[in-house]
DNA sequence: TGGCCGTTTTAATCTGCATTAAAATACGGA
DNA sequence: TCCGTATTTTAATGCAGATTAAAACGGCCA
């Protein structure tokens, strides 16, 4: 999914697109959206910020990509966290876990989905859209957990809102390479699992 | 703790300042602190922008003021929990139910410390501390928690990031009245609880 | 070498918004 | 009613940053 940009499509220009989204969901986790400069994405890759305009129509396009980045790489975790099966407590484990490791892992950092409103109208229906979605599929496993006896019998949509924060949270404190990341890909999810068991 | 400024001091002022950082609050949680002009902070109050400036010396002050607020909020969450006494456990309940309830209580939206990097670094030196207080007061509980049985021995770092994101995030999400302000206080600590115990 | 294409920069332009100063309004008390 | 203080507005000013257009650079192939 995805280029729909008149630009050339050269190998190297869709691997630079990525390095510029990664840079730009970094300073956007840290400064907001708004407080990001174009200036302060470029450099990080070592441009100018016109420079950024080859690569992408404009400032509120980066954003939009940013957040589409950040909901399919959650998805991508939940699908996969289905695909392979288990009970409703193993699928919640599991989509956990894939999600923590995709936060700390090689993909850099992801955008948090926190300024929204800031979003043009139709590209803020469809995050929103996105998100939606995603957190009716994650308490859909929830109810299945019930169903099936593995998970506690509680407010799916209170603890998918809490479990989601945990988790939207990350980049906020996480800052590490690789070998934290490997720690709290291990521990952190333990806590989140544990109010779960009946 | 409080009013430094010069300006005068009648009653009515303090409490027209404290709707200002409310308003501030809520404009800042939507669409970050840049993202929120002045002038949409004082549309809130029936204001002009520049009125603003009678009550607060910019917009620098406006987001520090909030975050400390936000900072003093959970810190009487946190203490009034450990005075109320208990076993580490009960002590934990108590202030995240604390802390909840006051995010979706009459304070008003609390402002969600996001954007940190934007403020002066005087005033982000002030909260990193205030912040890092705060994280390692809750660790403690943790810990005691641990030390009297009450609580699962876990990873407090990790348990601690995971209670504050959720806690955090709940503006992201909550936008309710009364009504339903009761019922996510009564069902949204449960879950958080419960990956706690032994 | 010369020219084309992909990439980046330089040098404007334009707009939104914080900030300020001065003027206007509201209102309680003498 | 008139004055003074508290509050708010109107009307600049100035800058930061998004966006654009045109020019420059770099390498690859003929």
């Amino acid at each position: 999914m995805v280029t729909d940009s008149t630009k050339p499509s050269t190998p190297a220009f869709g691997d630079k697109r990525e390095l510029l989204l990664r840079a730009a969901a970094r300073c956007f986790n840290e400064k907001g959206y708004s407080g990001t400069s174009l200036k302060d994405v470029s450099a990080h890759l070592g441009l100018t910020d016109a420079a950024i305009y080859y690569y992408i129509d404009g400032k509120q396009q980066l954003v939009y990509e940013c957040y589409k980045r950040a909901a399919a790489i959650g998805k991508l975790a939940l699908d996969d966290a289905i695909e392979a099966g288990g009970t409703g407590l193993e699928v919640a484990t599991s989509y956990v876990q894939r999600h923590v490791a995709a936060h700390c892992g090689e993909a850099g950092p992801i955008a948090i989905m926190s300024e929204i409103p800031s979003l043009r109208p139709d590209d803020r229906e469809h995050i929103l859209q996105l998100s939606r979605e995603h957190s009716a599929k994650f308490e859909k496993i929830l109810d299945q957990g019930i169903g099936d006896g593995s998970i506690h019998d509680c407010d799916v949509r209170m603890t998918g809102n809490a479990i989601m924060g945990a988790i939207n949270w990350i980049p906020k404190w996480f800052h590490g390479d690789g070998e934290t990341a490997a720690r709290v890909v291990r521990t952190f999810p333990q806590y989140l699992m544990r109010g779960l068991i009946p």
